[in-house]
DNA sequence: CGAATCATAACTATTGATGTTACATGAAGC
DNA sequence: GCTTCATGTAACATCAATAGTTATGATTCG
């Protein structure tokens, strides 16, 4: 399968909409990320079940952050498109009756779990507002290497 | 793409040769594992490169493990099998152009990277010395629980 | 020689994200 | 009201990588 790369696009499009004023469509997005409006729409409409973001139709319509910068977390982008799978390695067969197969499943298991446990804290400690202070930063360095 | 279950797999069948005298054929292998007999040798031809088993053709051919299990860690394993990718989520873009887009990279490759260090520390951590004796453990256990 | 077994190429199946096209729905402006 | 702009959604094509299958060649041993 194709790499996952909603989290990264929603992230994108998010920190985008942060730094415009005024919602922006879905082809503005697009633009941005380099995709399909539609795509956007896919992504963007499991925020909006989330309480992240809303949409208005017609014109002066698009999507707009109804959420605080500051509160929501990658942790909860993650949930809110649905918790997809981290890993692109797993086990052969979740259920075998094998007990060779057993033991490889449970060191392998314990060992994705600490790994997963460990990612979706950090996911849990990076908000919208950390993201967008970061590229602040970035944007002023960038500046001030052009102006030397 | 469908889950890589290459290191589950070798994992199953490595332990199988482990406990079985003499070489074991392709297609008793293919059968432990529930599968094809040339998926079975895609695989474990990786592990030869390596120098982990080795296979003999002809009458009373098959493959065995020419490595001391106490020394083959599943790292090993992941490395010998090309070091896939581990992780099915990732960046929409990973030499993006637009600072935005660097920004949210940055902090999502940190994130990934922490957690895939954590896990290959792990995989180095466990031998198949390990899961060799945790399946005699299980074995044992399940046979007092017959028994009862 | 002949059977067993690995080696390998070539092809199909699978799976889920991604991309695209098409059309319906609703809101704002004239 | 009509047109335009925008989302909502269905339907289908594309892609990428493993997994599975078939077929054929190459070795080894009795």
């Amino acid at each position: 399968m194709k790499r996952d790369s909603r989290l990264s696009s929603v992230l994108h499009a998010l920190l985008h909409m942060a730094e415009h004023d005024g919602p922006m469509t879905s082809d503005d997005l697009a633009k941005c990320l380099g995709t399909n409006p539609v795509v956007v729409r896919r992504s963007m409409g499991f925020l909006r079940q989330a309480g992240i973001v809303a949409s208005d139709r017609g014109h002066a319509g698009g999507w707009r952050i109804t959420a605080d910068l500051s509160v929501v977390s990658l942790r909860q982008l993650h949930d809110a498109l649905g918790e997809p799978a981290l890993f692109a390695v797993g086990n052969r067969n979740e259920l075998p009756e094998c007990l060779v197969e057993q033991t490889v499943n449970a060191a392998l298991d314990q060992s994705f779990a600490e790994a997963e446990a460990l990612l979706l804290k950090r996911f849990g400690e990076i908000t919208l507002a950390d993201l967008a202070a970061d590229f602040t930063l970035r944007h002023a360095a960038r500046r001030n290497q052009r102006e030397t």
